[in-house]
DNA sequence: CGTATATAATCGAACGGTCGTTCGTTCGAT
DNA sequence: ATCGAACGAACGACCGTTCGATTATATACG
């Protein structure tokens, strides 16, 4: 292809560039780190490896990039879980959070294995990055917990535990959603999930009535057993 | 080294064969499948790699006698889980398991995380052995639950759904002691999250009462919020 | 407008290195 | 003399990366 210079360079050789970083996410999501080749990730792009090479530097670079995108959406759904919080309250926010959080992950799923399964082969840095958002994550759950201790909506004994708690609920979407996801849908596993913690948390029992939230009784669809109202 | 004819020899072979697998999982599980060479496992088995494969057939080979160690030991701790519900019941047993389950866990973390972080590596046949007895796991965790149900301990809408959010208690310790060693112990984990547990699944609330389990007040090492006693 | 030139973009062969595995040989005990 | 055990060099395959050559196009110039 030609080119004129400046401006029209740029963003043709970015745009190429976010066209091979999302052909090497197809298939490193797909087949991992290792079995994925270089020939492969040209291949996928429509390039040959040579020419890969103009538009990356490295296979590591390549990583860093599929990383770049994923932790901003982790970042913004942060700051917007942590605005939430100042107008809705810590319980609806919890509530809230968590819906937005599995949603996000349902999205991303493959992704999030990716990281799990690859974190051992990645650069240091790769890797604290990782952590890092993960921590930012507990961090903000906790921030949430803590606020409906102080409110009277919550009683948890170590915040931080029960921000783990949560986050591990993302992970069980993630690896299980093969097992999970013939029993019920995404909803119905934040619905059943979000009981189970709120359950554990909240001041008052039982959970529903304490999440104060809108829930359409017709146990229908639950099918089981219903809580009995003690 | 020498050799008698017939026992001895095989009996020298096996043993060697042992020591080159425990060799092997050491380095393993620190470094991971692709990061560990062959010469690295003759090395640490004090032998060199031409030996190594007099006693070893591949590096697949390795794999499959490390997970056959660990595989008949979660298949143990299945069985004697289920003969443990038709003495103890429901209620009692499930306190034991997850006990027991997460002391297993505890005392092999690096080689949970490894069969999670190298699935994706391994042949299919190894992949499928290892899916198996997760099942099997949700299966005898499903037993135990439904059990309680029909004895009035437990109302669980889903009992696969609740064997799975135990089974990821596991996954949980063994990929996060990292950062939870660092608020609290392995045994304080457990009984906190097997209250989390009780208190979505139990008939009768709070939980603490429902399980009804010896569970000292002495609230000094949390440290936190005290739970308010309505 | 047409030609020359600089400079991208593209290509694919080749390089350097690693790793799992094999093989011919040597060693040592029976 | 025989046979398992030990050795380590060598093989073959693969992979990330580089590089020199080629092509195509936009700019400069006559």
């Amino acid at each position: 292809m030609g080119r004129k210079p400046g401006s029209k360079n740029d963003k043709e050789s970015t745009s190429k560039r976010r066209e091979v970083m999302m052909a090497a996410a197809r298939l490193l999501l797909k087949k991992g780190l290792h079995k994925t080749t270089m020939r492969e990730i040209a291949r996928e792009s429509g390039i040959v490896v040579g020419t890969l090479y103009h538009y990356i530097s490295s296979k590591d670079d390549l990583l860093t990039m599929i990383m770049d995108e994923e932790l901003a959406a982790v970042h913004e759904f942060i700051r917007d879980s942590e605005k939430a919080l100042t107008r809705l309250g810590p319980l609806k926010t919890l509530r809230v959070t968590i819906n937005r959080y599995l949603h996000l992950i349902d999205v991303s799923q493959d992704l999030q294995v990716f990281w799990y399964q690859e974190s051992g082969n990645m650069l240091p840095d790769q890797r604290r990055r990782l952590i890092e958002v993960e921590d930012k994550l507990a961090v903000m759950y906790s921030k949430i917990l803590t606020a409906g201790c102080k409110s009277g909506d919550f009683q948890v004994k170590d915040p931080l535990l029960a921000a783990h708690d949560i986050i591990v609920l993302g992970d069980m979407w993630a690896f299980r959603r093969w097992f999970i996801g013939r029993h019920c849908t995404l909803d119905e596993f934040i619905r059943h999930q979000t009981d189970l913690i709120l359950s554990g948390i909240s001041s008052q029992a039982p959970a529903g009535r304490a999440a104060g939230i809108k829930r359409p009784n017709k146990s229908k669809t639950t099918g089981g057993a219903v809580r009995k109202r003690r």
